[in-house]
DNA sequence: CCGCACGCTAAGCGCTTGCTCAGTACTGCG
DNA sequence: CGCAGTACTGAGCAAGCGCTTAGCGTGCGG
């Protein structure tokens, strides 16, 4: 689990951002996507516009259409793509074998390094939710209702192992992947702290939350 | 401390939202301000168009340009509002007396609910912050490092009384205000958690972080 | 060597944006 | 009754928006 393969971390939405979007198909449309993310990252999805997008992958306006029908699909694409890798992160967590406290440590390691190590990405994946249509954004609710239950799965194990010491589990769960997803809010590459030392970090408070006190 | 006065909660941006606003001047400059929370709240900064808050306000769109030179402006007032509330709020709670664990608790407390029970007034502030002008931004940044400044303060002193065990006071600091922060993203008012519920919530949750695991 | 599909651009359309300004109703003062 | 000041509106401007369309160069099958 929690492998260091993206343990690096050059400038912002540079190169090391543009390596995690291997499976967008056509390379200028993998482009386009990585400068709407550093886009929207910065100023977010309603001050971005089509020609600063375009801009940044070097391409002229209308060259975004060609690859997604609208502004919109971009960002759908982008809240797709991070919300199940963020999924899979928390479900691999879920899954895994060990103690209750083994795979919450593990779960808070990797999420909030993910949300470190790219948070361009996360910042756009977890605060442009509003900004997607309808049916889009049912669709990522949909994702991030079943993080909520990998996560729920773990402290529920826990409790019933006798591990955890938890009044409130649902409260619990909710504190936790708040507590992870607003790194991507304040973490700043330029800042004192890696992505791995915040992951240790959480991982450390976050078993002290759920552990009884003495 | 920590009184009940704002513990009511009815619709959105509603009546009890302006209430708050006690000290805006004249009567339209604070309708238009409530308004401007509302949309800003609901839409974001770049998505709310001035059209949108002097409709809001019952008032034609040039009315808002004799109270407010810009929409920025706007924003400014709301945002350093809303943070003056925030710090003296952390601020009365860290010069209280009584045990590190109580005040931290109260701080915990007061400040969760007032996310709560103000989420719309709090997702402006504290999420809106890049839309600001350079000299506003800073203005609040400053407020936001006092504010920071006042839990630490706390965590400190828990710390040197031998009450806390926290390895990492300005990691733990940063992790307790993110966790705050965060609830006026995900707070809605058709919940099943009132302020007060999640405010008591919280304060276990933060005291089991700083307390030694057994 | 043709022709045509493909990836892209230059130009621009229709619309909305933040903001302005001349004008209007109303109020209080002499 | 006149007049100045205040709070506001209707109309609209310049700029910028998302997105479209006509056309251009390039590479590849026949």
């Amino acid at each position: 689990m929690s492998t260091a393969q993206d343990a690096e971390g050059t400038a912002e939405g540079g190169t090391n951002e543009a390596s995690a979007w291997g499976e967008v198909a056509p390379e200028a449309a993998r482009r386009l996507l990585v400068a709407a993310v550093g886009a929207f990252a910065e100023r977010g999805y309603h001050a971005t516009t089509t020609r600063d997008i375009a801009g940044r992958a070097g391409m002229s306006p209308a060259a975004l259409y060609i690859h997604y029908k609208t502004k919109e699909e971009l960002l759908h694409r982008i809240s797709r793509i991070g919300h199940d890798k963020a999924l899979r992160i928390l479900e691999t967590a879920a899954d895994g074998d060990g103690t209750a406290a083994e795979r919450l440590a593990d779960a808070v390691v990797t999420f909030v390094r993910w949300h470190a190590a790219h948070h361009t990405t996360a910042r756009v994946v977890q605060y442009e939710l509003d900004a997607l249509g309808e049916e889009h954004r049912a669709e990522i609710v949909e994702l991030r209702r079943r993080s909520d239950a990998a996560v729920r799965r773990i402290i529920n194990d826990g409790v019933r192992s006798g591990e955890f010491d938890v009044p409130d589990v649902p409260g619990t769960t909710l504190a936790v992947l708040s507590l992870c997803i607003d790194v991507a809010r304040w973490f700043n590459v330029e800042g004192r702290r890696t992505p791995d030392e915040v992951g240790a970090l959480y991982a450390d408070l976050v078993l002290r939350m759920v552990t009884a006190a003495p």
